[in-house]
DNA sequence: ATTTGTGCAAATCGTTTGCATCTGA
DNA sequence: TCAGATGCAAACGATTTGCACAAAT
């Protein structure tokens, strides 16, 4: 049993998460999943998730960044935001929120809490059903 | 003054509606002008835009399109969505309102009326400023 | 051994740009 | 006339895809 003292808690449960999700916990995945849960909540495109692994040894390719972060939001590990235009965020924080938008740096972070409460959500055009309900709030640094 | 009389109103709205924006009325901008004002609020891509003008005899480039469209957006006289990632919807409504997305169809239609009512805004950030609060709501037919 | 994932490079898609040519005032 | 607009084709950036090779079960 000593050979498996070698993994560690972290790893573990990346495994995990991984396996419950039907994916295989290959190097690269365990590698970016960690990236990307390890750090709190965060909002992060495939090129920079990818600089970030290049930059931290994990070599792999910029095609196996978007297979992965595609994988991880069909499994409901992240879910996309689309804000920008023409960037796709991926976002760590699955949970019912909002963004901030912060025009010029491009950058988005959560609205912290249930501080939005929409007051009335409008009912659904005729046999359509309410997927979510995404709130951005567009700020600029102050003049 | 007979000679004026082969302008017609409409036309003399589009034409006062770009010089009011700075811009020169030329017969592509006037033409796109009509398309995009004339039939109630619209949502509508570059694309399919230049498609619709192709239709009508209005040969006009893509990229012309694009650029009009841009203009058009700084002068105030449309509004950039951006919902769908990939794509860039203009919507000829200015004014303060929200949007259904219909997932699937990729089709964006407006929230009538001021029925969304958010409950509360958050504050931004410090040292941000809001410029403004984008609800979407993202349907998809019922199963 | 078999299945699944990965890397690379080429392909695609929406959008932008450079530049020579036209056009409206 | 001549600043400003247009068209074309090439350039671009983000994302996807095809296919040979490598790794996981």
């Amino acid at each position: 049993m000593y050979s498996d003292m070698s993994i560690h808690q972290e790893e573990l449960n990346v495994h995990h998460l991984l396996r419950n999700a039907g994916l295989r916990p290959t190097r690269q995945r365990v590698s970016l999943a960690e990236m990307l849960y390890s750090k709190g909540d965060r909002h992060i495109s495939a090129e920079l998730l990818h600089e970030e692994a290049v930059a931290a040894d994990v070599p792999v390719s910029l095609a196996t960044v978007y297979n992965t972060l595609h994988q991880f939001t069909e499994a409901g590990l992240l879910r996309e935001v689309a804000i920008d235009g023409n960037k796709t965020y991926f976002d760590t924080n699955v949970s019912d929120h909002h963004h901030f938008f912060i025009e010029g740096e491009n950058k988005v972070i959560d609205i912290p809490g249930d501080v939005v409460g929409i007051g009335s959500i409008p009912e659904a055009p005729e046999g359509m059903e309410i997927v979510r309900v995404d709130v951005v709030v567009r700020v600029r640094p102050k003049t």
